[in-house]
RNA sequence: AGAGGGUUGGCGGAGCGGUUUAACGCGGCGGUCUUGAAAACCGUUGUGCUCGCGAGAGUACCGGGGGUUCGAAUCCCUCACCCUCUACCA
């Protein structure tokens, strides 16, 4: 959520932020927020004032009963009849403006930083890094899904006759590789110095507002049936979360933590060609790491996050690149985002498995997640996270990258945790 | 799931209709004393919003929401959560 009082003092920046993200209308939504801003400022001063001689009234009639002046104090109560009736005009106003005015802000996107480049699309990406070998393997002529089918290790219609489309049955090693992916991550994750959570799958409506995906991706999320509560579509959501409404001492940051969680996504509304086999799931495995850091530190974090992703695509010698969001393709909570992207040769395109944004404060300030400064002033912290990695498309890289005409080779560093070397 | 008891500031813990301007203690910050420190003593100490250049002023907040009352931390209703006992379960 963006601030109100930044917005006033700095209209023109927040609509150019605004219109690099191509969000519509940005100066109309702006202007329609100030008018709503400046009648609940408004009202709120009238309603404080009118509460003030209240206040006074009812002082003094307390005053007067203690001093057993009956008469005085029934005449005095008689003032307050007006007051009260206006008070409680000008609340209900003003709760009107002050919602209308938090709705209004809810649809706010965040604002772009100042390094994001231009552009509307993923065409408009800048390129940041890209390993210097792209396989060229002759043998990689097979998709990831028929080579599942080949040996056996995901069972699409399974999942098709249990659940539906999106939720795969992984089997045999097919499982076992997922699960050898999962401790592997956590492993390392907990060696750079996170601290590994395991929170609800499942989260109530103010923690998806406070990470944002409410109310922008309504209809994104599994809502379970006659509740308000949602199937997290990544484990950023619970982590985040954990922290909000808290002033964290100094001394705790940053705070970084992973867990793995299943993620459940309805992707409404997305069909066709690149959702076939792992690479657009309705429910899939990702390991998560989440960082909540001083403002003036966090692009360190950010730096470093990514590098650390980078670190595990080169452990399991996928080649990879990363890629700089420009401001039309940034989420919506996103300040800054590096995507990070796998080569899956028998697809021959980039699968992307890594995401690593820096939100600022823009889910801090909705979470309320401050910490203390050297002044006694309680400051929102910046939030980040970054996927650390997401399975299925990894998965689906391996299997691609390393076909063989008659198996499929495991890296080195997953073969302690898969217990086979390779797949045949 | 049933019965009962709870939820107060950074923490502990009073308050049960009107100097609550939330006692008292701990912790934090500043100061006095001291070569320095400790102890002692003195002062200070929450969050949001509005107004103000500022000093500051106003207002709201005692788990959430609603009600009674001139006035609610205090009384009533309701929801959430926590604890104890009983039942059940992995």
């Amino acid at each position: 959520m963006l601030d109100i009082h930044y917005i006033r003092a700095n209209k023109e920046l927040v609509i150019q932020g605004l219109q690099k993200k191509y969000f519509n209308n940005a100066a109309e939504a702006i202007e329609k927020l100030l008018v709503i801003d400046q009648q609940r400022r408004a009202t709120q001063w009238s309603a404080d004032n009118a509460a003030a001689q209240l206040n006074q009234c009812n002082k003094q009639i307390g005053q007067l009963m203690q001093q057993g002046e009956k008469k005085e104090a029934t005449a005095a109560k008689a003032q307050t009849t007006v007051l009260k009736s206006t008070i409680r005009t000008l609340a209900q106003q003003l709760q009107v403006h002050e919602e209308t005015l938090q709705h209004a802000l809810y649809e706010l996107p965040n604002l772009p930083n100042a390094e994001v480049p231009e552009g509307k699309s993923a065409a408009d990406n800048t390129l940041v890094y890209q390993s210097s070998e792209v396989l060229v393997n002759d043998a990689a002529q097979w998709p990831h899904w028929e080579l599942a089918k080949k040996y056996a290790l995901v069972d699409f219609e399974l999942g098709n006759k249990i659940m539906g489309a999106g939720f795969p049955v992984y089997k045999g090693r097919g499982a076992r590789l997922q699960r050898a992916l999962i401790n592997f991550f956590l492993d390392e994750a907990l060696h750079a110095g996170y601290e590994e959570i395991q929170p609800p799958i499942v989260v109530n409506e103010v923690s998806a507002y406070g990470t944002g995906q409410l109310p922008d991706k309504e209809g994104q999320m599994y809502q379970l049936k006659d509740t308000t509560f949602y199937l997290i579509p990544t484990a950023e959501v619970p982590l985040t979360n954990l922290y909000r409404d808290e002033i964290l001492p100094q001394e705790a940051l940053p705070i970084k933590n992973v867990a793995y969680t299943p993620c459940f996504r309805r992707e409404a509304g997305s069909w066709g060609r690149h959702v076939r086999g792992l690479n657009r799931l309705h429910q899939f495995d990702k390991v998560e790491l989440m960082q909540i850091r001083l403002p003036e530190e966090s692009y360190k974090s950010l730096q470093e996050m990514c590098a650390y992703v980078q670190r595990l695509l080169e452990k399991l010698e996928l080649p990879y690149r990363v890629v700089k969001l420009c401001g039309g393709d940034l989420g919506f909570a996103a300040a800054f985002t590096y995507d990070l992207e796998v080569w899956a040769a028998g697809q021959q395109c980039w699968l992307e498995v890594s995401s690593v944004s820096n939100f600022e404060t823009y889910q801090s300030r909705r979470m309320r997640i401050r910490y203390r400064d050297e002044h006694h002033t309680t400051r929102l912290l910046h939030t980040l996270n970054g996927s650390a990695i997401a399975l299925p498309r990894i998965v689906a890289a391996l299997l691609e990258n390393n076909q063989t005409a008659s198996s499929i080779s495991i890296p080195p560093i997953l073969q302690p945790y898969t217990g086979f070397k390779a797949i045949e």
